[in-house]
Formats: C-alpha cells, structure tokens, sequence
DNA sequence: CGGTTTTGACCTGCGC
DNA sequence: GCGCAGGTCAAAACCG
C-alpha cells in the first residue's frame, strides 16, 4: 500500500482521558463504520486509511484544557515510521474527533483566516493556518454533517518548527502522542 | 498596541 | 463564457 503526494490519511480521535492521543493505523480492508467515507471524498480514488476509535481508549471525557490532535504531530515527529506506513510527508491527513468545542489544542498555535458555509452542510467550514512564521501549514476545522458530535479537522503541511507533543510507535505502527516539548528527530521506536 | 477574529469581497478551478 | 463552490485575502473590529 501506499500514499500519493495528495492522498489523505483519515483517522478518528476520542479525547482521552489522560492527556495523550493514540492512533491505530488499520489495514486497508478497514471497514468505516463511522461515516468517514463522507469526508474522504476530498481525494477519491486514493487508498484510505481509517483510525480505529478502539477500546484501548479510557472514557471519552473531553479534557478540561482541550483536547490533543495528534496528526501534525505523528508526521512531523514519526515522519519514518510513517513513511513506513506508506505515508509520505506533506500528505493531507484527516480527523474526526468527538468533540463539544471546534477548537482542539493539538499543541500549535493557529490564525482563523477564514470561514465558509459549505454546500450540502449546515456547519460553516473553518479555515486556519499555522501563527507560526515561516510555517505554512493549514488545517481546516468543520463539524460532521451527520453527527454534529464530531469535529472533522483536516491538516495540510508539516510544521518546520517545534511542537510540543511527539509520537512513540511500537512494531505495529500503534502510535501515541505524549504532549512533551521536543525536538523534531525524537522520535523512538520500541 | 499587537495579535486574533470576523466577514464580505475576490480569486480560482471545474462543470456545463 | 457563465455560474457555482471552495479557498484566500484584507480591512475593520475585537480583545488582552
């Protein structure tokens, strides 16, 4: 399997209880069961790849600081690994995290530049970019049109600065996101 | 005062 | 060429 340049990697975040963000990487016979194929169409014809919610998961209370994205984060700090993944860096990545509030703190600071309604959709679509100088990422913030619970983010870019959180991924491409200040290459495998 | 948000206008790509 | 939809810009307002 693998990713083209502008292919889209789709996973699901539940807040968890403990301030981390777990990622599970499905294969591709992945069965999506939770709607996702509704935003995926971004880049039909692409392989997909869908996070498991699982229940390795603790109860899905938001975190009282907000809640973590690990996207931006798994690329930038696990980019190896995920090139193992047959993810190559600069890939669009997609999120679906249930969420009561639209702004999640995945550790990066971001400027709202725009907002849009979007056809066939009641939630207006967000737009951000990165507040950071020199860094061009974006990220798109809209609610799921069938489940309004749920918060699609779409990030665009990899951050050419620090973030505070990084990713641990195990043999089996299971990767956490400790919400740690550090440098880009510290990223471990065990 | 500087950074962020808001929001209407503008640009671009695409289908017809 | 035209209309539509999505994405971006930029000026004004807002806020700490």
């Amino acid at each position: 399997m693998s990713f083209s340049h502008s292919s889209v990697l789709y996973g699901e975040y539940t807040p968890n209880v403990l301030p981390s963000c777990e990622f599970f990487p499905a294969n591709a016979a992945s069965e999506n069961s939770h709607g996702a194929a509704d935003f995926a169409a971004f880049d039909e014809g692409y392989y997909e790849q869908f996070a498991s919610p699982t229940a390795a998961h603790g109860p899905e209370e938001p975190l009282a600081g907000g809640d973590c994205s690990p996207t931006a984060d798994m690329i930038m700090n696990c980019g190896d690994e995920m090139k193992g993944m047959g993810v190559e860096i600069g890939s669009r990545i997609g999120f679906r995290t249930r969420s009561e509030v639209e702004i999640l703190d995945d550790g990066f600071k971001w400027r709202k530049y725009g907002k849009k309604s979007v056809k066939n959709s009641p939630n207006p679509r967000n737009y951000y970019k990165c507040s950071s100088s020199g860094c061009g990422v974006k990220k798109r913030v809209e609610r799921d049109r069938d489940d309004p619970s749920y918060v699609i983010t779409t990030y665009e870019g990899v951050h050419n600065h620090l973030t505070p959180g990084f990713v641990i991924c195990d043999h089996d491409s299971h990767c956490r996101m400790y919400p740690t200040l550090i440098s880009h290459n510290n990223c471990s495998l065990f």
